[in-house]
RNA sequence: GCCGCGGUAGCUCAGUGGUAGAGCGCUUCUCUGAAAAAGAAGAGGUCGUCAGUUCAAUUCUGACUCGCGGCA
């Protein structure tokens, strides 16, 4: 294995919590040394959602080329499985360019998917087969999972309605049982993750949903409906999405739009810090200076 | 000053004559085509204070106190 390794792409991944200020330290690596951005943001993929989603602007980009970003129509569902797809393809045409890709984002599913290479069931979800399950009460998903997959039902969280959905639909449509999964990745990943206290994050988040605001936000969420985006939909999308839509049809008054969307945000903060403290790979970082200087050590190294 | 209503978890509030619950927050955790999604577990309360009735009071009674509203 650590013969291998030696031949793997290098890669860059920058991560860390929302508003921590991920965008501009990706920009400033790049400028250095020479890197494309590759977003991974579950949100930042549709078109038209820009201010809510805190998408770069053209001008922040200084030039960079960025990746990912409006590859898909929010009327339909983006998923993990065509992130992957586009996200490999990317970083392959920016090695062959000879740039280092950076990668970027909030997204920490959508960085596994793609940095350490997870093989995820080739079976599409299946909507009707979906709504059908859906009016199965949760015991009843369970003692039917059990039933045709052992084995997955022995560590499926049984509480979880939509997980137990998915692997049913797994083993019914592919005849077989859930697959084991498996992780490879095909990179020599640099994982530089954002480190800032609590605190500041709060004050950087409510600063930033005041920014966002005044530039539009919710006139943008007003012309997706237009567009013919469902509310049920804008809902989906969660955080500024969903309160500003509630908020438009009247259900909820300015003040609890505006605290709700902090809230959630908050609480997306320490999901994100959930999913990554226990990652040793990650380098927690303070300043521009540590990542620079990590970054090159990196380079440099065979 | 009088009348009314209220004081229960960090917050908003349920509730019961046999020492208590919910939602949110908080802490910890999971993550196999929705992931800014979907879930799990846990820690918090001498039920405003004092006294009375009672085998037993957070629950009934009284006084006090604090908050809110109305009348003076």
């Amino acid at each position: 294995m650590g013969s291998t390794r030696k031949n793997k792409p290098k890669i860059i991944v920058i991560l860390g919590p929302t508003a921590s200020g991920k965008s501009d330290l990706a920009v400033k690596l790049s400028l250095r040394l020479g890197g494309e951005v590759v977003s991974a943001d579950s949100r930042q993929v549709y078109g038209g959602m820009d201010i809510g989603s805190g998408k770069i602007t053209q001008e922040e980009m200084k030039g960079v080329p960025h990746h990912l970003l409006d590859v898909a129509n929010p009327k339909r569902k983006f998923t993990v499985v065509r992130y992957k797809k586009l996200s490999e393809e990317k970083v392959k045409k920016i090695l062959k360019k000879g740039k280092i890709p950076v990668v970027c984002g909030g997204t920490a599913f959508y960085i596994e998917a793609l940095i350490d290479g997870i093989t995820i069931p080739e079976v599409p979800p299946d909507w009707k087969m979906r709504k059908r399950l859906e009016k199965e009460t949760t015991e009843n998903l369970y003692a039917k999972l059990k039933k045709l997959d052992p084995e997955r039902a022995k560590n499926i969280d049984k509480k979880n309605r939509r997980r137990l959905v998915r692997a049913i639909e797994i083993v019914e449509k592919s005849k077989e049982p859930v697959p084991n999964i498996k992780k490879d990745s095909p990179y020599q990943p640099l994982f530089l993750g954002i480190k800032i206290d609590r605190e500041r994050l709060d004050n950087k988040i409510e600063k930033r949903l005041k920014k966002r605001l005044n530039q539009g936000m919710i006139e943008e969420v007003k012309g997706l409906r237009e567009s013919g985006v469902s509310w049920k939909r804008l809902e989906e999308f969660g955080l500024e999405y969903k309160w500003v839509a509630q908020y438009l049809q009247n259900k909820i008054d300015y003040n609890d739009m505006y605290e709700n969307i902090i809230k959630d945000t908050r609480r997306l903060s320490k999901n994100q810090m959930q999913w990554w403290k226990k990652d040793r790979r990650i380098n927690w970082i303070e300043t521009c200076k540590e990542a620079e200087k990590l970054t090159q050590n990196f380079l440099n190294s065979p």
